[in-house]
DNA sequence: GTAATTTATGTAAGCGCTTTCATTTGGGTT
DNA sequence: AACCCAAATGAAAGCGCTTACATAAATTAC
């Protein structure tokens, strides 16, 4: 910067300015700083920058995982959002592990970005700490609850559950089961199959069958289906916590010659693009993935522009698509 | 961290090398010093430490997509590795946009980096100028060939297409196809094509049909599917350039009645999960996604330790995984 | 034409750390 | 006790910017 300042025969700070806040300059000296440091190819600091000035340009976003689809759209969909207004996320990522999120959250906040968000509403004592006492906009996505630390942006995962349950009693299922992946792990899984389980209790006086998947991949799925019907040989319906473990179901029901719906009906979760493809397609619940990236990103900026803009917790909901496994 | 000196009354000095080099305080001084940061809640703020100090624990990793699984994969692998080493990974995404690549790369230099990680080798002008004269290692992932910047681990895509036609060839097929997606985007699923277009006519003296799917999805692998029959109906043997492809088009095969491998023989590339689940279950082409996750961060932490450790160019190779539509 | 504004530029004080260099301290040696 | 040397600590100089604040230049008002 310096080297641009003398070449163009300025000072320190109208360079600044030329680049930070260009209407503050006069347009000849503007054009030719502007000229000046593309020709030397100068790169601001930004580290130098974000000391001098208030805030970073970052975002800082932490979800359990990056291979899940539906977090891995969400970034996707928030990084190209967020980049269109000059700010950077940085993605962290802690499997479900709330004492690598703990060191993640710390990490990104001494980066002091210029807001928070994380996924879910279950966190340790330290995070919760450094969350609150960060300066900026802390969301919480993906789950929808009472009293979020600042804005809670998801929907209920218990009510999605429920949605499940009441369907399958709807249409006059007697014992049903519930698959979920690693619901040791997976508080917002585990919200659906209590969701799940108490709806149905409640509707039909049959406590459903609960499995636990190691892994959301389709293998796993299949074989849950088989110790679901080992466990409770006359399941008529389960509903899976995700729709990869629901189609690897199908395939293995596919190859026990079991017939779907006609044998046995599947409920998927997610609503991933396979879930339109299979034979025959998979009825599922969809989670309101594009609309919570959507949210955030509108929420945070809001925010940013308008520091005092109040906090919001919004319950985005789900749907129930509707197709031919059930 | 005036504070903490304060209290624990020493220099600002000692409480940072008690903070960043423990050894060089003595034990008395160090556990105090621990003990009233500890107790202040102090956290040091990156910013600074980075303007001081010469480098910040960064790493930027710049990948096309986040939702496509192999970078999903490879950058979780990555996150877990050098997070246990330290360092945070700074992840980007430009969506196969090489003038979104350049941004984001001249973003992520900007803050000075410990390394640089970007995908594949096709970049404009800039992006190559800043990545040269940026201080740090560079390492070109998951590409193969001549001359890289600085580090390029990977493998050949030419060479994986290659190994498609040649194993076509072997099993005697006349009339093949290759079903890419985005070929106009992805340099990479283009040079696999390309690949599989020069061998087989040059085994074969067959020109295969080449067909561009949309997206890498599974619709689209049925819709692909159904022009290629349109095109070139005598087709026995397709190769495509995604697993998800390849199952969209076996459940489109399913749903028009034609048996795999019996009708029509199916290719995949990636050995996603569900090649292992589909009934029959994929034949496809493993490309190295763990080993280049692996061999990247080994690399950058070496290059990080011993900073005159050589550059490499790395060819990890691709592997034919037989299973049964082929 | 001068005074009062407004606008454009320069000066310099940090931002919160790290690190060099100088100084002090605490053992060993003789 | 005097001396030397290594280890521990402190003082202070930046790191490369941004931004009050001060100053100079250009307008406008009278």
């Amino acid at each position: 910067m310096e080297e641009v300042a003398k070449v163009a025969g300025v000072s320190l700070a109208t360079v600044s300015r030329a680049l930070r806040t260009p209407e503050a300059v006069s347009p000849k000296l503007r054009t030719r700083i502007e000229e000046v440091s593309r020709r030397l190819g100068y790169a601001p600091n930004r580290i130098a920058g974000s000391l001098a000035g208030a805030r970073t340009p970052l975002i800082g976003v932490i979800v359990p995982s990056l291979t899940n689809s539906f977090f891995a759209g969400t970034l996707e969909q928030m990084t190209t959002l967020f980049e269109a207004k000059g700010y950077q996320l940085m993605i962290g990522q802690h499997g479900y592990d709330t004492d690598r999120e703990e060191r993640i959250v710390a990490a990104f906040a001494s980066w002091n970005p210029s807001a928070l968000v994380v996924t879910g509403r279950a966190h340790t004592r330290n995070t919760l700490n450094t969350l609150s006492s960060s300066a900026c906009p802390v969301v919480e996505m993906w789950d929808h609850g009472e009293r979020p630390l600042d804005s809670g942006i998801g929907f209920s995962n218990r009510a999605a559950g429920k949605l499940a349950a009441r369907f399958f009693a709807e249409q006059g299922i007697a014992k049903a089961a519930f698959v979920g992946a690693i619901l040791d792990k997976d508080d917002r899984a585990r919200a659906r199959a209590e969701g799940f389980r108490q709806e149905f209790l409640h509707l039909t006086r049959f406590e459903p069958l609960i499995v636990t998947a190691n892994n959301r991949e389709l293998g796993e799925g299949g074989s849950a289906l088989k110790r679901v019907l080992g466990q409770q040989p006359e399941t008529s319906a389960i509903a899976f916590s995700g729709d990869m473990l629901a189609v690897g179901a199908m395939f293995e029901a596919d190859r026990i010659g079991l017939s779907i719906p006609g044998d046995l009906k599947i409920l998927g979760y997610g609503d991933l693009d396979i879930a339109r493809n299979t034979n025959p397609r998979l009825t599922t619940i969809r989670p309101p993935h594009n609309a919570i990236g959507e949210a955030v990103v509108r929420h945070v900026l809001e925010r940013l522009e308008a520091p005092d803009t109040p906090s919001v917790n919004l319950d985005l909901g789900v749907k129930l698509i509707l197709r031919e496994t059930v």
